[in-house]
RNA sequence: GUGGCUAUAGCUCAGUCGGUAGAGCGCCUGGUUGUGGUCCAGGAGGUCGCCGGUUCAAGCCCGGUUAGCCACCCCA
């Protein structure tokens, strides 16, 4: 069979990449539990007409079918049995927001609120991939939803548990993090203070501002959003403000005056940007910056957005977004209002791996290799490697009886730092104690007489770790 | 979905003016007395993405197709 061809877009990792991304997943994880969120899963599939009900219809979702499908339902089956099928027809999950907005509505007689929890899945979008853009990626998420109400003091906090995970792997050679936040009440009530209603459209084209620049994106506003001159140049007045302290507030509502676009919509915005900054100021200093650029494309935001860069990776784009949804959760007589944090686990994960900023000491997590001295003594060596692994101490017995130095090989290719060799016969032919051998070390040489009932390894050899790169 | 670029050994790539393939790395074997890495010697491995066309002759030129990369779009 010809070698299959890899699929971009869907990316694997060897196995030392493997201990890279557990080791992420294990910390935010970790990160997500200390600060009360539970975890859930949800399936991979929804249907289709949920999963388009974000409005974007162009969104690439991926959908299910099965192969026999058109045999089963072609034949027979009248119109309309074939519309209600398209209508429950499944699609792949291609965020855990609506599925989780979803999960809310269908459990909310048996959880608790305000419910916090966290979702670490897979999803799937059929767009082009491209650098750290992906098919099949890994989301983890935590959002806190509320019934009926939600205090905006979550608005502060999610952002700041995420600026926590985020920076529990700094010390493995993971970037500092810079979240950018902005308020959509601010950006709609300027906007609309300004006459220009079509706020979704003016957001978009604010968003390019970065990749385009002020004059294309001034061009875009007049053109497709109908702007006036005088009010193109006012959204990028705004858009260019942004700043660590509260003066941003002050400055925006200065703009906003001047143009005499105050509305009250802005000024609850405002208020809440406020509190955003200043909380943020203080029990994390440095890494929340107000941005008025920051858009979000996804239309159910209603308040605070959040968009996160690595600092010095800032071309990747955002690698944990998220915001404040008001009315995403809701059956019509029940709303349950939430705001959320997503992290692109593997968008972080590729870039970490490429740009060689983490490397994990080893793919396997086998500490000790056992040599095998001949087949007919196999046994000895399952018993040391037994003995170990009672212990805790992962281990693994050679391939094959092969010369020594093709066993020690063996071990060194797989990055295992230790080779055990259980003792050989006496010359008068005396059988050696089972447990007894000598232990070497192969990245220095050193090979010492042990015991398998008791050696250990240095407890930095006992798993692999992830260290930043640059150490190694 | 739109546009640009690319496709040769396991990997990274070279291949002149069209004359049926090369390097480095990796891999395997050996350099006796059971201990790797360095060194030395040898070796295996390629329908040049696929289909068709032009030509005496195609890795090279032309058309198509598939896949990948990049930009747009969108977004983690």
């Amino acid at each position: 069979m010809a070698r299959p061809t890899p699929l971009s877009g869907f990316p694997e990792w060897l196995p030392d990449g493997r201990v890279v991304e557990q080791h992420v997943l294990d910390t935010l994880r970790r990160t997500f539990e200390l600060h009360g969120f539970a975890g859930i899963e949800t399936r991979a599939v929804e249907p289709l007409d949920q999963l388009l009900r974000k409005g974007e219809t162009s969104k690439e979702v991926y959908v299910l079918r099965r192969l026999q499908e058109e045999q089963d339902g072609d034949a027979e089956g009248s119109r309309a049995d074939r519309a209600a099928a398209a209508e429950k027809q499944l699609g792949l999950h291609f965020d855990l927001t609506v599925p989780f907005a979803r999960y809310v509505l269908e459990n909310a007689g048996r959880l608790a609120f305000p419910f916090k929890r966290y979702q670490i899945q897979k999803v799937w979008r059929g767009e082009r991939p491209q650098d750290g853009r992906f098919r099949e990626f890994v989301q983890a998420d935590i959002d806190v939803v509320g019934a009926g109400e939600l205090p905006y003091h979550y608005e502060v906090e999610l952002p700041l548990v995420m600026a926590e995970a985020l920076g529990a792997l700094r010390d493995v050679g993971v970037p500092e993090v810079r979240i950018l936040v902005n308020n959509r009440k601010v950006a709609e009530g300027f906007y609309r203070g300004l006459g220009l209603d079509d706020v979704e459209g003016v957001l978009r084209q604010v968003d390019k501002l970065d990749k385009i620049g002020p004059d294309a994106v001034a061009e875009l506003l007049q053109a497709e959003q109908g702007a006036a001159p005088e009010q193109a140049k006012a959204c990028l007045e705004l858009a260019a403000i942004s700043g660590a302290d509260t003066t941003v507030v002050d400055r925006v509502r200065a703009l906003a005056a001047s143009y005499d676009a105050v509305t009250e919509l802005l000024e609850t915005g405002l208020g809440e940007l406020a509190a955003l900054i200043e909380a943020a100021a203080r029990r994390a200093p440095g890494v929340v910056v107000a941005d008025l650029k920051i858009a979000r494309g996804l239309d159910y935001y209603t308040g605070s957005v959040y968009e996160t860069v690595l600092v010095g990776h800032e071309q990747l784009g955002s690698i944990c977004s998220g915001g404040r949804y008001d009315t995403l959760a809701s059956d019509g007589k029940n709303t349950y209002p939430g705001v959320g944090l997503s992290i692109g686990v593997s968008r972080l994960v590729s870039r970490l791996l490429s740009a060689g900023l983490v490397a994990a000491t080893r793919g396997v997590p086998t500490a000790v290799l056992v040599a095998v001295t001949d087949e007919a003594h196999r046994d000895r060596s399952d018993a040391v490697a037994a003995a170990l692994r009672a212990r805790g101490v992962p281990a693994d017995v050679a391939p094959s009886a092969a010369k020594f130095g093709k066993q020690i090989k063996v071990a060194d290719r797989r990055g295992i730092p230790f080779v055990w060799f259980p003792a050989q016969p006496g010359e008068d032919g005396t059988e050696p104690a089972v447990l007894s051998g000598e232990v070497k070390d192969i990245r220095s040489g050193e090979q010492v007489d042990a015991d398998a009932a008791t050696w250990e390894p240095p407890a930095e050899d006992l798993f692999p770790r992830v260290v930043p790169a640059a150490a190694e």
